[in-house]
DNA sequence: CCTCCACATGTTAGCGCTAACAAGTCAGGG
DNA sequence: CCCTGACTTGTTAGCGCTAACATGTGGAGG
């Protein structure tokens, strides 16, 4: 009863297929994939002599084919600016990482210019992507918001600032890790505090302040002893702040920088200055990107779960794929913890 | 003759298919599959016919399809350790377009311990990749490369230091670069200089001081006004060595770190020590990586096109793979062209 | 006794791609 | 002018699986 002779086969004779149970069982290929995919219509009796022959011949289905058959979703693009050093790299392994266990396929654009992320964005959504990642700093975007809600796309944003009703969300409390983050500064007893806040796009921004004058408060610490300063999240914007900090007559003692390349710049501005870090002025960032372990001294932070956010998110998106095909439920909104990391750029106060 | 009617088709019209190509570029399917695979039988006319419909319709190939129909080998190991930073993010997205554009599929693996490099290489090779890519530093790691070819692996050496007779290799010229990059120094004024040396396992670690020494040699400069200290690419080290140099009573007024990390330790000491950078020492690294930008002063490096070799190692492994299979030809070895980049961290000679 | 219908299983036709073979095309040699 | 063979392209069949439809059961109801 060989009906697979050799000359019908291409490879060499590898895993039993799905027809090899089929034969075995008595029963036809699809009654298998029924019971591989526990379908209830198959009686149980038939069902038992399926499993029977599976276990025999150590079968198991085949992923490629089972994806190529089914419908299930693919491609998921991944639209990224530039986010801040370190990120990227961190977010694609994760990414990546949960993509090669689910089979789906990642497709990562660049998206430079904001104003050419719609463009970008409608271009990926019509050539066939199935839904889509969006990391900060696009993940608030109103273009690309617009865009993907005007299309009706499935998609997840990474770490945005808010919950969305249109958009699955993967966030961490900003808040709360920047309240926390203060509390240390406290604790170690400074009293005069410099912010350097982030774009003013990002709602994370705002948040981020939130946490650190909400603490400032709590401990009764007074408005003229806080000094704040706009940067825009990178290395040259925390540049540009840290040298109004700390040339400031009233120096500050304690800089919270709202991200770690701007803490990395105002430590090395500090040096610039003379100033030693901790011992005449603390400093503490934001994310623990790679750049915060790798300069001197190694920045206090707060750590945020990079890769095991992209990792949610591409699960989170396939999810949504199918919420959108089926047209029932809530956009998800996943909260993930942050942890603090004290390393050496903060110290006591100076006396 | 539009074949794809609406009754053939059981998806909601998604992405594109070698067909829609096929049509668009009025060839068949076969064309398509063989332009993918980057087959040699293909005029060129052809094509660039193909490849356009390609890009217009934004094509990628399914895997899961791929692998079903053909031995096509479609999952590639990429094996990282801890390159420094930004590195792996640039050689990630350079990688992921190429494996998007040939439909194979990344399997990112860390692999921290250099010990245990040769379990999690045996334990990817047995799950099914069909290659591997070692990027810097585990394409040198001794462990790695016995177990590869023990194994008998397909597999490519990224920016390895040298040309290897059982792997492919993909590098720049190290030593050219270091000589260029020095010749650039020597043309400022510079007459004292400062190296700090890359890890010693590291081949590329000789070969930049290789050039280095080489061009001082052909500038008669004398070996006194040379001072060399060893360094490990790390930000750490490369401050530890910094400090050496920049304390000795004869400091140089040019130090040329072996990466970019280290000439930014280097920059961050200098200020530290209220020396100006460049006014009364210059700085330059090499690689290019985010960090170089990002700092101030911007340093003087050499680019190493790290997404475009990243991109090279895509398809040289798969021809790897190609090749392993029938036994046949040398593996390539592929030399990318550096570029001098002048930014702000190198200047005249203090006088 | 026949209809109707729920239930269990089989059949058909692909999913998107490529191996193997077939067939055209074009050069030069006989 | 046809033949040969190198080169390029097309055709056919099927990878392993499953959606959609078709078919065969058997028992309840008329």
């Amino acid at each position: 009863m060989n009906e697979r002779t050799e000359r019908t086969r291409r490879r060499s004779s590898q895993s039993a297929t799905i027809r090899d149970v089929a034969a075995r069982a008595g029963v036809s290929p699809m009654t298998v994939s029924r019971v591989i995919n526990r379908e209830s219509t198959v009686k149980e009796e038939t069902r038992a002599l399926v499993e029977q022959a599976i276990a025999e011949l150590n079968y198991a289905p085949n992923p490629a084919a089972r994806s190529l058959a089914g419908s299930a979703p693919f491609r998921i693009g991944l639209l990224y600016d530039n986010p801040s050093t370190g990120y990227l790299s961190e977010f694609l392994v994760g990414a990546l990482d949960e993509s090669s266990r689910t089979g789906s396929q990642i497709v990562i654009e660049k998206c430079a210019e904001p104003e050419l992320a719609g463009a970008t964005l409608a271009r990926l959504l019509k050539t066939g992507v199935d839904g889509l990642i969006l990391p900060p700093p696009l993940c608030e975007s109103q273009t690309v918001l617009a865009e993907v809600k005007a299309a009706g796309a499935a998609a997840v944003a990474v770490a945005p600032g808010m919950a969305s009703s249109d958009m699955a969300t993967i966030r961490i409390d900003n808040e709360a890790a920047a309240f926390e983050l203060t509390q240390h500064l406290l604790a170690l007893g400074h009293k005069r505090f410099g912010f350097i806040k982030g774009h003013p796009n990002q709602t994370v921004s705002q948040q981020r302040m939130d946490g650190f004058m909400t603490a400032l408060k709590a401990a009764g610490i007074p408005q003229e002893d806080v000094r704040v300063e706009q940067g825009y999240f990178t290395y040259r914007s925390g540049l540009e702040a840290a040298e109004r900090l700390l040339n400031a007559k009233d120096r500050p003692t304690a800089v919270f920088a709202a991200n770690d390349d701007m803490a990395a710049a105002t430590a090395g501005l500090a040096h610039r200055l003379g100033l030693d870090v901790p011992g005449d002025v603390s400093i503490v960032g934001f994310d623990d990107t790679s750049i915060a372990a790798n300069i001197w001294p190694a920045l206090t932070t707060v750590h945020q779960p990079i890769a095991a956010m992209a990792r949610a998110a591409v699960d989170l998106v396939l999810e949504e794929i199918r919420r959108h095909r089926d047209g029932t439920g809530e956009p998800r909104q996943l909260m993930h913890p942050h942890t603090l990391i004290v390393r050496d750029s903060a110290g006591p106060a100076p006396t």
